[in-house]
Order: C-alpha cells, then sequence, then structure tokens
DNA sequence: CTAGTTCCTCGACATATGTCAAGGGCAGTG
DNA sequence: CACTGCCCTTGACATATGTCGAGGAACTAG
C-alpha cells in the first residue's frame, strides 16, 4: 500500500462472498482491508468492546476517554475511523454524541472473512 | 498505537470470549489487533484469498508475487506477516516453500469479532 | 563445478498512523 | 450575557508500514 489512501465510501452490504470463496477481485480486497485496518488498533478493539457492552443506548466520547485514559482528541480521531468504516454509528443528542455499534456490519466483515461461512 | 510493538508470539487458541461479550482486556485487546494489522492490507487479503484457493497443497512465493505483479521481497514480507500472526503455516520443500491457511486460526479471529457468536 | 531457482534479509525511501496540545463551535445553565 | 461541558478540527511529532533494489544462502539441474 504505497500510494494514496481510499476516499472509498464504506456503507456497502458486503456479504458472504469474499476471501474464502475464490481468488477475491481488487476492489473487494480493497473494502474488506479498510474495515479491517479500522478494527486493527488495541484502542479501537477496545472502544468497540465498550461500546457493544453498553447496549444500543450508546456511549459518548468523554466517558470513553476517561475509561481508556486518553485525550478527547485521540478518542474522537478513533471513533471516526470507526464510523467510517460503517462500524459505529453516531447520533447527536443535544451536546453530546453517541456511539453505538452496528453489529450488522460487524457480522457482514466477520462472515466476510469467515473459512466456514457459505 | 505509539508506543512499541508487540514482540509478542500468536499462536494461541483464541476462542470465542472477547470483543462482543463484555469489556475486553487489554491483553485481548492487543492480541486481536495484532492478528487484525496481519490482515488488514489488500494485498494480503489478496494473497489470503489465493492461498485458499489453491487448497491444502499450499502456494510458493513466486507464483503468488507473478499473481500480484510484486516483487518476491514483497510478497515475502506479507508472507511473513501473516504467518508471524498465525494465519498461514509454511512448509519448506527443497529449494521452495509452500504456504497454505491455517483455517483454525483464520476461524478463530473471526469468532472472536462475531457479535452474533456465544 | 557452474548456472539457474527460490527465498530471505537488509537498507532506503515515501507514506500512513497514533497521539497529544491548542483552539473553536454548540448546547445547556445560571 | 457569561460560563461550563462536550465534541471536533488542526497542526505537529514520532513511529510504523509497504515497497523496492541489491545481495546472499540454500537447493536443483546440467
Amino acid at each position: 500500500m504505497p500510494k494514496s489512501l481510499p476516499a472509498i465510501e464504506l456503507s456497502g452490504a458486503l456479504c458472504c462472498p469474499p476471501v474464502a470463496a475464490g481468488v477475491v477481485s481488487d476492489a473487494d480486497a480493497l473494502e474488506v482491508a479498510l474495515r479491517l485496518k479500522a478494527l486493527a488498533d488495541p484502542v479501537r478493539i477496545k472502544l468497540l468492546s465498550f461500546v457493544l457492552a453498553s447496549g444500543s443506548g450508546g456511549v459518548r466520547n468523554v466517558d470513553l476517554a476517561r475509561e481508556l485514559h486518553l485525550t478527547d482528541a485521540t478518542v474522537s480521531h478513533h471513533l471516526g475511523q470507526l464510523s467510517r468504516a460503517g462500524l459505529l454509528v453516531a447520533t447527536r443528542q443535544g451536546a453530546s454524541t453517541y456511539y453505538a455499534a452496528d453489529r450488522v456490519a460487524l457480522g457482514a466483515l466477520v462472515r466476510a472473512l469467515d473459512p466456514d461461512c457459505c
């Protein structure tokens, strides 16, 4: 990955086919890789697990920052990555923004990688 | 990920628990993140798909390099990443090294992320 | 032995990434 | 209005990452 990054919008369904079912196209490989990249960080794994554990109500930036001992700027950065990958959904409520996990998107990504799927 | 990289050996089983089942420990988050990082690259996704598509016999470096239009050095680098993450197993045979996918490891990783698992 | 494969390692380079401090924009409150 | 809390953006920095060319080690073929 020497060159330009994606600038791709990550929203599509992305069902089962990819990696285990025959050779993957460049485009599909990129799609999957981008979503994985969004997840491939210990902080973001913890963030996701916190968000998942907090039900569908959602969690706020500050709370996560306090929990993980990070700056709100840093947490905002990570939440942005996850949101742009479609793994989190942010809903503004007054001054606060609540982040919730998109279980469907996460499930789709997982299934795209599952060697036992399909 | 500002600081030191892992130097962790990635071989353990890593079954279901992690991300969807309550808050994840720092260690677990790191384990999962490292394996995901090994996968979070379009080239490596394509590599894995090629290897998976080639059955258990395994594929050689050169063939993959030709297929992906990359240097053997680059492919070697990527294969190393995947191997160190435990997702590929390399078996030397004379002058050639055959790489095969470890479906169990891949499955374990996938299940660790599956929000519908367990 | 010589020549050709195959693979890996090393060094170098450009680019991407994670983190923070600083600062600004909103929303709610006194 | 002023003040506080929350969130995001920007700029800066160190570090990590992907890619290649060059070269060496180990095996194979002639």
